[in-house]
DNA sequence: GTTAGCACTCTATATTCCTGAGTGCTAATT
DNA sequence: AATTAGCACTCAGGAATATAGAGTGCTAAC
């Protein structure tokens, strides 16, 4: 396609992300590096609408881009600024908090930057805890038949849980467990943990398999909660401020934390960028949103997205998207490093 | 005030409740136990303007209550349900959850089912824990030179926060401090925890005090995250399904959640009913709040609240909510006495 | 291939008109 | 004295109409 016509587009998507007009041929042909006449741009602007790329809301309206256009242009056209030196130091230290960093927190600190930086939604679906691994399993008696599980990962997080037992146990069988659980649990990876592991645990309690039964189970669920994807959202209000999404459709979509899941967990690397409608499920009308993968060595291990309106300056989030997400892959892959070495 | 005028006002609250619309003396006088015309009707109404307990939107519309017509409603004329015992079944099922309860998740668990029954908001600012006992502390060494602290109360709430210290302690260094800790600050009140306790124990630690300086720190911390009133929300979504409230004004309230947290932390006992911009604090238009308090024995320890629009059945929502309130504060106190006996 | 000119379209805004629900008042009734 | 029927009056809100202006497509000239 002529080199003019892309320009125009570009120009299209452009002036409307920023004024959120229907942009007409007059306002196009005035911006300093088009050169030519209204008359012009308007046969150009045909045919891009043509070719599906603009629309029109009504006749006597000017163009606004089609999804494809906005496909296209962030495909294509669009030349998102490399990040400062500056902003990059400013970015690291929204990441940044005080006190021993966590996985978990630097996630957490990541989309609350990013809902921040664009006043956006932003999300991240993590499976991360799935593959770290198990560093330490205590169990700590603390009052009558009951006991706290705790459970501590590689990855920084630290997770309990009380349970209450039929009986107290001694001094002995506490110790005992205590070391069959450090001997059997420790050095496992989250993600390996089974309900057989369980079930082996259990069967090895002998004639205490009753008693235990219940300190097994918070085990188990205490693992189960890790190897599940965590899902956390932040700035979630930002979205209320956008005229052109509809509130009742936001608040469903927030609250249908599955189908989000669902949409954040495939295998697709890099920036995608889905919009609303056009997908069946995402499903808030004239949004999109920009998911990227972090990764933990060379494995996927979760998704960190912003949900905006679609008439969003991509140019400048996704370079902020790419950024934290390399980011987040740099300084979890070094825990990583670390632990091995440890 | 004549007996008929009363009537005719709580008949217009309720009436407007039901419908949003501005109520007019024909569709009141063809209530059924009201038995006076339509004319009739009306006279009592522009009294009941003048008195300042209706107004009319514009001169032709009906009468809707004002926020001085809602108070007397409330306060007088309204006859709220005594629940059936089904119904306080079905309200204690909503507060159990599977698993050892703690405070904080009764609590939770009342803010959910507040919400999900009433279609509204539910608010809680719960200071209890600073009134409970540490009944634990431990430290526990998790990998090189890091440490983590457990924090358990008699509420039930277990809390942890990870250190990292300059050097590696000695067994014999760890069950030192480990022994001191449980000697000075298990049995203490959490509320008692002062800031110069701490510096005693900093002191105590003698050569050590730069060691372990940082899990001196790291208790502080935990003991400051308990003695601050928690906030918790539920159901905030709702509020964006009433037509007459406004987003923007929710979002922003729901935001700056130490105005509210001042809102419910007075010393006000029983039911409160507060309505939006005659309060200063309470800033959204037409929307009311229902806050009531629960205590722990003879104190109280905490403030649930219902945000909804001004426009609220609050017969129906109130004994919902002093229902709640007596069952914390039934089950919290009898988790008291439990560890008094203990 | 580009551009100026022009008739045409169509939304958004303002203006006017109309309807009907609801009122307040007065006079009649109980 | 309290209640009620009757009636003129008010006013929000919807429908109908007029107006303005932004933007278009097309044609003819460059």
């Amino acid at each position: 396609m002529k080199d003019r016509k892309l320009k125009i587009l570009a120009a299209v998507v452009e002036e409307y992300v920023r004024t959120g007009e229907p942009v007409g041929s007059k306002a196009i042909a005035m911006l300093p590096d088009i050169g030519v006449s209204a008359a012009t741009v308007r046969n150009d602007m045909a045919m891009l609408e043509q070719l599906g790329y603009l629309e029109q809301p009504h006749t006597s309206a000017g163009r606004v881009p089609t999804i494809n256009g906005y496909r296209l242009y962030i495909d294509k056209l669009m030349t998102p600024p490399s990040l400062s030196g500056e902003e990059r130091e400013r970015l690291d230290d929204m990441l940044e908090s005080q006190g021993p960093m966590t996985e978990e927190l630097l996630i957490q600190n990541a989309t609350t930057a990013l809902a921040e930086l664009t006043q956006c939604a932003a999300v991240v679906s993590d499976f991360s805890p799935k593959f770290s691994i198990i560093s330490k399993v205590e169990v700590i008696p603390t009052g009558k038949r009951m006991y706290v599980i705790l459970l501590i990962t590689s990855g920084g997080s630290i997770k309990n849980k009380a349970c209450r037992l039929e009986i107290d146990l001694t001094t002995e069988q506490l110790k005992m467990f205590s070391k069959y659980l450090a001997e059997n649990l420790e050095g496992v990876s989250v993600g390996d943990l089974s309900e057989e592991m369980m079930d082996r645990i259990t069967a090895a309690m002998g004639a205490y398999m009753m008693t235990m039964a219940p300190l097994v189970q918070g085990i188990c669920e205490l693992s189960r909660d890790l190897r599940q994807h965590a899902l956390m959202f932040s700035g979630e209000r930002n979205l209320f401020s956008y005229e052109d999404l509809d509130k009742m459709e936001v608040v469903r979509f927030i609250e249908h934390k599955d189908e989000l899941r669902e949409l954040l967990d495939d295998s697709f690397s890099g920036i995608r960028v889905l919009f609303g409608e056009s997908d069946d499920s995402f499903v808030i009308g004239n949004s999109s949103m920009i998911v990227s993968k972090y990764r933990k060595g060379e494995r996927n291990v979760g998704s960190l997205g912003v949900i905006g309106p679609m008439r969003l300056d991509y140019a400048k989030v996704i370079p902020y998207l790419e950024y934290f997400s390399q980011k987040i892959t740099d300084l979890i892959s070094q825990e990583d490093e670390d632990d091995e070495e440890y």
